[in-house]
This record gives C-alpha cells, sequence and structure tokens, in this order.
DNA sequence: CTTAGGCACTTGACCTATCAAGCGGGCTTT
DNA sequence: AAAGCCCGCTTGATAGGTCAAGTGCCTAAG
C-alpha cells in the first residue's frame, strides 16, 4: 500500500483540467466544460468543482463570466518565466552557495539612504556587513547587509566566515521578527575608484545598484540590502502583470 | 430608496474584519474570531464565513492553521506602498497626458536587442516610434515604441500627434491580440552624444534602461518599449513578498 | 514528574440544496 | 424588421449539514 497521500478532490481536478488545457483538449479562448458537465464527468459535488475552478481562475488559467460560462486562457506565462527577484536570492541563500571575501564588518555610521531605508535618524550607528561576491573566479558584485544595531547583537553576522545559512533564516531563528516583503529601489551611478579596482571594472562602465529593503508584514525595514552590479556584466529582469 | 447595491455577505464581512483589524480591535498576531463565534456573531452561515476569511487569507490579512484557528497579519504592506510598474504607465496611459515631442516614427531595422525581445530574425524591420517626454518643462526620458510591422499596420501610430488612447488600448481596438504582462529588463549604460544632448543631461551620468517586452497570454511579444531614464533624474521601484 | 489518552475546540474537505442574476436563442407581437 | 418576452442554460451567492484532521488542555496512570 501506497504511503503517499492522496490530494483533496477539488486538487485532483484542478490537475486534471490543467493537463487537459496544456494538452489542447480545451485550447484557449474555448469554453470549459460547465459545472454541470463536469459534475457529471466526475461524479463529484458543485462546491467541490466551484472549489478547484475558482483555483484555476485565481491562478489565470481560466477566466469565468456569470451566465456565459468559464473561458479557458491558457498556462499563465509568468508562471514559465518566473525569475527570481534579486533581493530574494541574497536574503534566502546561505552565503556559502556564493564564494566570496567579506570586506567590512562592524558598526558604522549609516550613510544617509540607508537611515532613512532603515526609518533611522541621520548619523545613526548601524551593523554593515559587506562582501565581494565572486562568478566563476572573477569578481562579481559587492553586497553590503545593513541591520540596525540591535538587530544584528547576538547573530553570526560579525563573523569573517560565510554564513551557513541565508539571512532570513538567520536572524529569523534568533530573533523575533519575520520578513515579509521587500521594497526595492534601482538607481544606476558611476563607480569610486575604490568600488572599480575591487570589482575590476573599467572606470567609464556605471553600476547598477539595487538598494532592498527588507520588510516585516507592518512595512517595518528590518534590515537594508546594497548591491553593487556593474552595468556591463549585469542587468535585472522582472515580470508582472498588465492591469 | 437607495439605488446602490448591497454587496454579497461575504464581502461585507470582509471589510468589517479589515476595519476591525486596523482599528486594532484584532491587533497583528491575535487570534481571530472562530468560525463559530463569527457564525453566532452575524448570524450568517458557515460557508458565507469560510468565504470571507478565505479571502481574507488570499489578500495577507490572516493566516490559518487547521486545528488551531485564524491569526491576524494586519493590512498587507504591500497594498500600501504598491508602485505603478514602469512599463504600465507607457502601456495604459495616453500619450496626450504626458508631454513630449516624437522624435522618430517609421520603418526602421530593428537593432539586435529588439528583434530578439520581438522573436523576429536578425536585421527585420520593425516599426518604431520614439518620444521625447518631458517632465514640468525639462526633458525627462525618451520612450521608444517597437512593433511588428503587421501589427502597426492599420494603426495611429505613425502620426506626429500624440495619442489619445494608450498603446495597449490603441492597439487592442484595432487588432485580435489581448496584452497580458510584461517582462522587464533593466540595464545601465553611458549615453551616447545624441541621448545626452536630447536628454540635457551630462555625458558622464549613466542612463537607465528599461526594456519591457509586451506579452500576451501565451508568452507572445507584441511589442517591445525602451526607456531612457537619465540616472541623476530617476530611480527605479519594486515590492515583492518574500517567499 | 512524566506520559498517554480523551475531550473539546479548531479548520479542512465534501455533500445536498435553493435562489439570484446574467446570457443567448427562439418565438411572438408590433 | 425590430423589439420584447420567455425559457433554458450558465455562474454567483447562500444555507445547512457531516466527517476528517490538527491542536491544546486536562486528567489519570505509572
Amino acid at each position: 500500500m501506497s504511503l503517499e497521500s492522496v490530494p483533496p478532490k477539488y486538487a485532483q481536478l484542478v490537475q486534471t483540467l490543467q493537463r487537459r488545457i496544456e494538452a489542447g483538449t480545451y485550447p484557449p479562448g474555448s469554453l470549459l466544460p460547465s459545472e454541470n458537465q463536469l459534475i457529471q464527468e466526475f461524479g463529484i459535488s458543485r462546491p467541490t468543482v466551484v472549489a478547484a475552478l475558482r483555483m484555476l481562475r485565481e491562478q489565470g488559467w481560466i477566466d469565468s463570466q456569470q451566465g456565459k460560462g468559464r473561458f479557458v486562457r491558457g498556462r499563465p506565462a509568468m508562471s514559465t518565466v518566473e525569475q527570481p527577484r534579486s533581493g530574494q536570492a541574497y536574503v534566502s541563500s546561505p552565503e556559502t552557495s556564493s564564494p566570496g571575501e567579506v570586506l567590512d564588518v562592524g558598526a558604522v555610521t549609516a550613510p544617509n539612504r540607508i537611515a532613512v531605508l532603515l526609518g533611522l535618524k541621520p548619523k545613526s550607528k548601524v551593523f554593515l556587513r559587506r562582501r565581494l561576491l565572486s562568478h566563476e573566479g572573477e569578481p562579481s558584485e559587492i553586497v553590503s547587509i545593513w541591520l540596525p544595531l540591535d538587530l544584528s547583537e547576538g547573530t553570526d553576522l560579525t563573523s569573517a566566515e560565510p554564513l551557513s545559512q541565508g539571512l532570513r533564516e538567520h536572524i529569523e531563528a534568533r530573533k523575533s521578527v519575520h520578513f515579509d516583503h521587500v521594497l526595492e529601489q534601482i538607481v544606476a551611478r558611476m563607480p569610486t575608484s575604490a568600488e572599480a579596482t575591487r570589482l575590476g571594472m573599467p572606470k567609464n562602465v556605471p553600476l547598477l545598484v539595487v538598494f532592498a529593503s527588507l520588510r516585516d508584514a507592518a512595512g517595518r525595514a528590518l534590515a537594508v540590502l546594497d548591491v553593487l552590479l556593474p552595468a556591463d556584466r549585469h542587468e535585472l529582469e522582472d515580470a508582472y502583470p498588465i492591469s
């Protein structure tokens, strides 16, 4: 006897209908079988069918119109081309997974933008952990993590060794906070001499700079990352629906 | 007698619970009243209560845990700080709403990146409509619209006059296509002399360049926009959940 | 003091049922 | 030919109900 659990009936129906859509049984633009037809075919109740259809609508596979029926849209394109957001990888991946060296660690006076993003007074002291990441042996980007001092206490962030947990996991395990979302600002500027040297880049190539403000559900900034990306080696990607 | 329609009961419950959460009646972290308690208080059925609670969970206001209860998260922060995505405004707003002058209109050989983004062969002819937008009387950005030739036929895009419809509305009204989502690429580079002159910017300030590939639900590129943004005057913003 | 079982609570899943409202086609009337 | 009405279909909303599964607390036994 198989130990694997049987998914709920509504979930099985979702999968069946998705397979039929992708197989061309219900091509985009066509009318899906009505609720009554699905009830007959699958021998399940109307609320169960409706739950499955609601899920398909919410995921973008179908549209419904009262009095008319439910129309097939097809597999939502975004789910096939979904991109990791730039901040996401730095928040969740352990430092051990990306080769690099620690450049700076410790309490520093916050640059103005960082203080604003953290919701702190100008010239506040904050904790900084800055690393130079490499890709295929070449310098790739500089990542700085800025934290309010209280949030950095009791963590391993002062270590020169790479963290074996993602930043989020590391902090959530030690502090009573929960990361919820990221607000990003993307700017471009010319590198300083020191940055150009560190990144092994020409002085006349700009930097893409991502400021990622990591926030809890209430919108409070728990940490800020900034990432310096030589523009000749990096581009950012994003995808979103048109509303 | 008021002619306004009464929203469904589940929607009224959603609003009531949202108001109570924001008023502090149910602070974040606290347990929401159980289904039974809500059924008693509001005198409505369990499926109606459950529909309201499911909606709150999907919008991020609450979390549920079987056997335990439903916990308050609070107003989802992203809905309070939602930003228009850069491509969105160009897709939906009429050109008449943003002052500018038409710089180039007509069939041109597609630059390589544009051909790739449109899914065309290298050196294909495409339609280009390029405008210099102003903000408070100053040059602000250059927006180029690139379309396959067949999609531009029968449109007003060849006009030197600004469109009174958004691009999306204009094309969807004339062609059998439906814009669904955008894939964006963000890069930084130095401006050419001509671009710097047109934008009234110094030569040593970089450009943020957004390539927005406007796609249908099947992922086919219908149009590409590129937007040149002097980096000393522009930054891009984004927000996303941490998964 | 620890462990296990039972109970009461919770949400998850599924069922049967009714009525409201929208849509489209066919038929009748003007 | 056009307009209106009716009917049969569709989905939207609501109700009442049962059983499964998860959680936490309390009590009893070891």
